[in-house]
DNA sequence: CAAAATCAGTTTCATTATGAAACCGATTGC
DNA sequence: GCAATCGGTTTCATAATGAAACTGATTTTG
């Protein structure tokens, strides 16, 4: 599916990402797997997408490795969609895009859900740093462009 | 435009975030806002997009704050599209995209290009953490809703 | 146990977004 | 001044999406 145009053979992660991740809906199911998600009506129910829809993303997404479907959890006969590891790796992705939308997209009194420490109740954040940990900004760093000549 | 079903009401900053730069093509012209690229046609080329779509989404960007049009900085008559602040805030995002990327998208020692500091050279990293800066990871936290009060 | 309800999809069909290409006016280069 | 380029817009075909109906399994209920 997906016809656009792949950046699979993208020489920038970002791109692949994107490529893999960017589509409308594929980040919200992540994000509600991370909240402890798995059945397609927990899914369907809480972000309004369409079933075939739902039922299409769910199928890349664990064709992609993001998710994996368990056989029964509960013991129920039908099966579950949960994080794999690779899925699980996006937390740090789900961070920023909460940290953004916290800084920029609500108003200065205006509720909104909060990632915390389960132990601590601490707010989680997030550091873009240097290897040796210095935090950097986006002015203080530069992509590397690979000079092209593995794909030909 | 973006119909679908928008996000803008939901109490989650992450859905927020997704409503405003979650579709496809977003993300990738922000990426190459930030490598530098400015102009209408430097993006068409590099990201292969329909110049209808383009001019859509350069568009949108603007309006929601994340791009703005700077009359001439070479002089020239024609204007560019640079990053705002608040696009600039995305630079959390497209790391945690890339550092994704570079873990699970790409075969052992498959070339790609680096996110690097300008004047040590260091990888820049990403790190999730508490406020108190211990680093934590998904399974020690939780996402804390709102009682759904405010909205009505 | 049988009937009703729910779940997890799939199919069908209308609507919307996307992409390719042609077009166009305003620069820019020569 | 003429041709080429830039920065779009329009038009049209194609692909993706959404809503709703439908289906075959499971649960639930009485």
């Amino acid at each position: 599916m997906v016809k656009r145009k792949s950046l699979k053979g993208d020489y920038c992660p970002s791109a692949r990402s994107l490529d893999a991740i960017g589509d409308w809906w594929s980040l919200l199911i992540v994000r509600d797997a991370f909240d402890g998600m798995s059945r397609f009506g927990e899914f369907q129910k809480s972000l309004g997408i369409a079933r075939n829809i739902l039922s299409d993303r769910l199928r890349t997404l664990t064709a992609r490795g993001i998710l994996e479907t368990v056989p029964a959890a509960d013991g129920g006969a039908r099966q579950e969609y949960r994080l794999t590891a690779k899925g699980r790796d996006l937390f740090p992705v789900m961070v920023a895009l909460r940290q953004w939308g916290e800084q920029h997209l609500f108003a200065p009194g205006e509720k909104h859900s909060r990632l915390v420490e389960r132990s601590s109740g601490q707010t989680v954040r997030l550091l873009v740093r240097t290897e040796d940990g210095r935090p950097i900004g986006a002015e203080e760093s530069v992509i590397l462009k690979v000079p092209e000549a593995e794909e030909s």
